[in-house]
RNA sequence: GCCCCCGUAGCUUAAUGGAUAAAGCAGGACUCUUCUAAGGUCUUGAUGGGGGUUCGAUUCCCUCCGGGGGUACCA
């Protein structure tokens, strides 16, 4: 099992065109002396896409990397010709030194239809086997129980789905989790609110909007009667020593506001395979941390019980209240834990926003130290969404812009567009389009960029429906669906048995080539952003290869081709476009209609 | 105070140590009798300051300035 994922690991490697280039390297500068292995030229053998078409289709500075006589333009020149030389004929149009060194490469354009016609014939395109089938842990979203799905939830929430996807993609056997906020004093808070002012038909109504109205409440009260904190404290102690009445009530909350939550999941299209959170671990925290503390790794300071980490030069971590109580990072030392042993997963991603970066560097320094280290830990970070002040957005003042508001306002802006400029849609289909555009708008804006710093929160960014946008990923594919939509039937059939024969010998024209090029691409975006963990790869991608796609569909007719060749050649070409769109689309849980 | 993250065009962003720093928005000029003009073509415009490492620095190191976050009983 685990050797034939190897294998076609192996496969899909070879078959990729950097690949085929960078084996023609290899043999050349073995065979010029310059080294026997990927060591000796001071790392990987880097063969990239070059920006500007003047450097050709592919480029490598392999010469500029390797010791040896003379200049580097020099060693270039060597390796452009002797590359020249060992490819098969006919693979390469012309290989040529430029300096300071670099060697470029430039296809055929029979070895770019050769290569064509073999990806449309590819089952899995795009996908790679280098996660080998491994478990790979994806958390994301966690929202807090009784509180607004806002706008940060939504950032989190898109950008874990679309990682998991990727790992997915790269041969992962990915389990997506969400790590529910569902435990901590605040149930204590919010049941002693509810004893008091609390009616169940209200909640039951509406539940986060009453609970959070609840908490509001408590917290406005309690700022003039501090009796109420310590009421608070009772009832959550309650809570956790079992008392039937608070369990009843925390249950309750739980299930209105997760039954709440899942309506935003299913209008997102996200899902989990777990919904295990804080709560689930409650149970093992006080054995865990006497545990640590007869091993000598927790020590008793200032009443409360702490982890030193010293030796990775972090400030200590406190595992245990004063009071007895436990804390976050205590839960996640026994979540991980649960995890290790029950998935043994090669990979776990927190994605958590970057304000918690401390709280994971303690963590994964703790699971080095308990020797927990069978799984690369990652803390997928990202910045805070801010209000439109630039400030934090305060979730007690009830500035919260909430994700169904957001995905309510993008679906209506994106209605406004279809009716609009959308051609031949039924009511039904318009409906869809307008949800399709909406949340792929508003999924795209969050998933293409890759910064760290905050996000000022700004409806236009969010509900761009023109440039870099998945609006116009989706009107790219829309235009090639309806090309394939019109096509003689006996055509589109050939296209859809992957009968691109015609490909491989009809020429083209460059835009049809560069097309072909930047398809070829998508495989090593879905792997750079599978290693990076970042969604801004796939996202970057698919926007060259739009616009790629769009310069081909102004550029050259397909239906209106005389020549039958060509003419299917063509056809063949938009479908596989058409095609990596979509997938690659769907890898950032964003839809591609077939009209909009 | 200490630690972490971030400073790129008017705005929002891109760029595994690579070539003349790439886009979108906004502004200006073109472009639908032809497969969806939500498009395409052209155009104005930028790496916070100073050192260093390197054949080569937006990227790595040091320092200063500016912004954000964290810094034991919240998550």
């Amino acid at each position: 099992m685990k050797g034939s994922v190897h294998a076609a690991a192996r496969g899909y490697a070879c078959t990729n065109m950097r690949e085929k280039i960078k084996e023609i390297l290899r043999a050349v500068l073995k065979e010029g002396g310059y080294f026997e292995d990927g060591a000796a030229y001071g790392g990987p053998l880097e063969v990239f896409v070059p920006e500007k078409a003047e450097f050709g289709h592919y480029s490598t500075n392999v010469a500029m990397r390797i010791p040896g006589g003379g200049t580097p333009l020099a060693r270039a020149e060597a390796i452009a010709k002797a590359a020249g030389a060992a490819a098969p004929a006919g693979f390469f149009e012309k290989t040529e030194a430029a300096a300071p060194g670099f060697v470029n490469f430039w296809l055929s354009p029979e070895t770019v239809r050769g290569e064509f016609a073999r990806v449309a014939r590819e089952k899995r395109f795009g996908r790679n086997g280098s996660g080998a089938g491994a478990a790979a842990i994806v958390e994301y979203s966690s929202v807090n129980i009784a509180k607004p799905f806002h706008l940060g939830h939504l950032r989190n929430t898109v950008l874990g789905a679309a990682l998991a996807n990727i790992l997915e993609a790269n041969g992962y056997r990915v389990i997506r989790w969400n790590y529910l906020g569902d435990w901590g004093t605040q149930f204590g808070k919010l049941i002693a609110a509810y004893k008091q002012w609390g009616d169940r038909r209200i909640v039951r109504k509406n539940p986060i909007e009453a609970l959070q109205k609840l908490y509001v409440r408590f917290h406005a009260a309690a700022a003039e009667d501090p009796e109420l904190e310590a009421r608070a404290r009772d009832e959550f102690r309650k809570l956790e020593s079992g008392d039937r009445e608070n369990r009843k009530l925390w249950e309750w909350f739980k299930e209105e506001s997760l039954a709440e939550f899942k309506k935003t999941y299913r209008a997102l299209g996200v899902d989990f395979d777990a919904w295990i959170g804080e709560s689930f671990f409650e149970k093992e925290l006080r054995p865990l941390a006497a545990d640590l503390a007869a091993r000598g790794i927790a020590e008793r300071s200032e009443g409360a019980l702490i982890v030193r980490l010293d030796e990775f030069n972090l400030p200590p971590v406190l595992i245990e209240k004063s009071d007895g109580a436990s804390l976050y990072l205590t839960r996640d030392i026994a979540n991980l834990r649960y995890r290790l042993r029950k998935y043994k997963p090669a990979e776990i991603l927190y994605v958590v926003g970057n304000e918690q970066s401390l709280a994971f560097a303690q963590l994964f320094a703790i699971a080095k130290k308990l020797g927990m280290d069978s799984a690369r830990l990652a803390h997928v970070k990202y910045g805070l969404v801010l209000g439109e002040s630039g400030k934090k957005i305060s979730t007690r003042r009830g500035e919260a812009v909430t994700a169904a508001e957001a995905m309510d306002k993008a679906v209506a802006l994106a209605r406004g567009v279809v009716d609009e400029k959308g051609r031949g849609l039924t009511e039904r289909q318009k409906d869809a389009a307008a949800r399709a555009v909406g949340i792929g708008a508003l999924k795209y804006a969050n998933l293409k960029e890759n910064r760290l710093t905050d996000i000022v929160f700004d409806w236009g960014k969010m509900l761009d429906l023109t440039g870099d946008s998945a609006p116009y990923l989706q009107y790219t594919y829309a235009r090639f669906a309806s090309i394939l939509r019109k096509a003689p039937k006996g055509a589109a059939r050939r296209v859809s048995a992957g009968a691109t024969a015609a490909t491989a010998v009809v020429p083209g024209s460059e835009p049809e080539l560069a097309l072909m090029r930047k398809i070829f691409e998508f495989p090593d975006a879905v792997a750079a952003a599978g290693e990076m963990h970042s969604t801004s790869v796939v996202a970057n991608y698919l926007y060259k290869l739009a616009v790629a796609s769009n310069r081909f569909y102004e550029t050259t007719p397909v239906l209106g081709e005389e020549d039958r060749a060509r003419r299917a050649a063509r056809l063949a070409l938009v479908a596989v476009a058409a095609r990596t769109l979509r997938d690659g689309q769907a890898l950032l849980g964003i839809e591609s209609p077939e009209k909009i």
